[in-house]
DNA sequence: AGCTTTCGCTACAGGCCGTAGCGTAACTCG
DNA sequence: CGAGTTACGCTACGGCCTGTAGCGAAAGCT
């Protein structure tokens, strides 16, 4: 008899437990504490920072919280899903300025999911939900969610920007749309993921600026820069040849 | 006193104990048996595939290889380097046949690695090591030097052919090259990662065409293609339009 | 033979998971 | 205000997994 609700409360309005979804329907009872929810990610965070991924208990996070045990497991059924919600509110941070071009927008947010992905916490906890996810729909559909989804907004951005600029061409039909906007996200979200876990070395601003020379120039167009002046942070240059676009 | 001969082999031959890096250098005692090595790493990859990641015990690998729990721990100290032992001789399929164009080549690679993702063993076990690499840094060496320098190959194998047919200009210095393919690698493979498992939709030849035109093209020259028509095996039109290469 | 190392087996301490049961606190409705 | 309902903190527990220790036996070497 509690299940349903449990997972009402947990897809719905768990990750920002501030604003639910549904404006507080008053149910009968006493109401779950806000103020629990926020300590619980707060120190799900504070763990994963000192301990990781792997390391991090729920009695642990539990007592950071200084909350029972028993009450973390009324709101979160597996570590994961709580893992999934703790990072998820750190892509709100996520923006995209309007830098005036096509390229020096993918640059910005280039650098921007690097920067999060620098963070202990994202950076031990998001392959280690993904993984999971591989066996687990429900997980995966959170991650989708509450994860991919804020990230992929700033594609659609991006990409409206850089139509309306006249640099890229309008797509025929709503599905072509969105099946280039999934493609370009995959593209650079997951080079960059790449790039900060896989291949473990620094996405810094020169490395920013050669990924997305290669991806807006291709592979044939992509000038092999000059290791570039570190002290510079004047606006790139504005793309060194013509290109079709 | 077993700490540097358990890290001597581990780090050694491990992952191909049917040829050691070292023939063996005859030291006194019972040698270890290579057939419990080979039992124990398949033993590995059946538990993956049916439990997953998180639910392998090491237990359970012991009694699947029909192997003391003893002996497992005194070959790999962690569940992860177990497993990227166990994953990694998978990675040895990866190869890259001469389809006659650079185009075609990267569509090839895309859909290998591809095929190796879609296996339950690698797609279950591939982020959760990565995942806990980022808190290891002898475990991130045993994945570079175990599976990603087996897929880098590739790029620097596909890069020289495309050099030596004209698609692609030759780099001015060493480290430029370096450079590049480290770029592309992480374009190619993040791409294909985080499609397979962070978006969870499938890579199949449609979309390894389009990322392939995206890539050797770039943003501004990507042709929408058209669904494409499920029957057809034959080879992929040679690029639709001249490109810059 | 003797030496050395591995192997299988059993046992064990320690830790974590997830749940049950209790009494108490908070909130709503009649 | 009292009854009903739900959340909370606390304790305790069974079960599983980790990683190690200690043994006798096996398998190589000189």
């Amino acid at each position: 008899m509690d299940a349903p609700y449990l997972l009402t409360g947990m897809v719905a309005g768990m990750s920002t437990p501030a604003t639910p979804a549904t404006p507080a329907q008053p149910r009968p009872g006493r109401p779950r504490s806000a103020a629990a929810d926020a300590a619980i990610l707060r120190a799900t965070r504070d763990a994963l920072v000192e301990l990781g991924w792997s390391k991090l208990t729920m009695g642990d996070v539990a007592q950071r919280a200084g909350v029972a045990k028993t009450t973390l497991y009324r709101r979160w059924a597996h570590k994961n899903e709580l893992v999934v919600d703790a990072v998820a509110v750190l892509f709100d941070e996520l923006e995209l300025p309007d830098r005036g071009s096509l390229l020096e927008d993918v640059q910005g947010v280039v650098l921007q999911f690097a920067a999060l992905l620098e963070r202990p916490e994202t950076k031990t906890a998001l392959m280690a939900v993904v993984a999971e996810s591989t066996r687990d729909a429900v997980l995966r559909e959170r991650i989708r969610s509450a994860i991919v989804d804020r990230q992929k907004r700033l594609v659609l951005l991006g990409r409206e920007r850089a139509q309306a600029r006249g640099e890229l061409p309008y797509e025929e039909s709503p599905a072509q749309a969105a099946r280039n906007a999934d493609l370009i996200f995959d593209v650079i979200a997951g080079a960059v993921v790449h790039r900060a876990l896989v291949s473990a070395e620094p996405v810094d601003a020169t490395w920013a600026r050669n990924f997305t020379a290669l991806l807006v120039g291709g592979l044939g167009g992509v000038p092999p820069s000059s290791p570039a002046p570190p002290a510079a942070p004047e606006a790139t240059p504005p793309a060194p040849e013509a290109q079709t676009w």
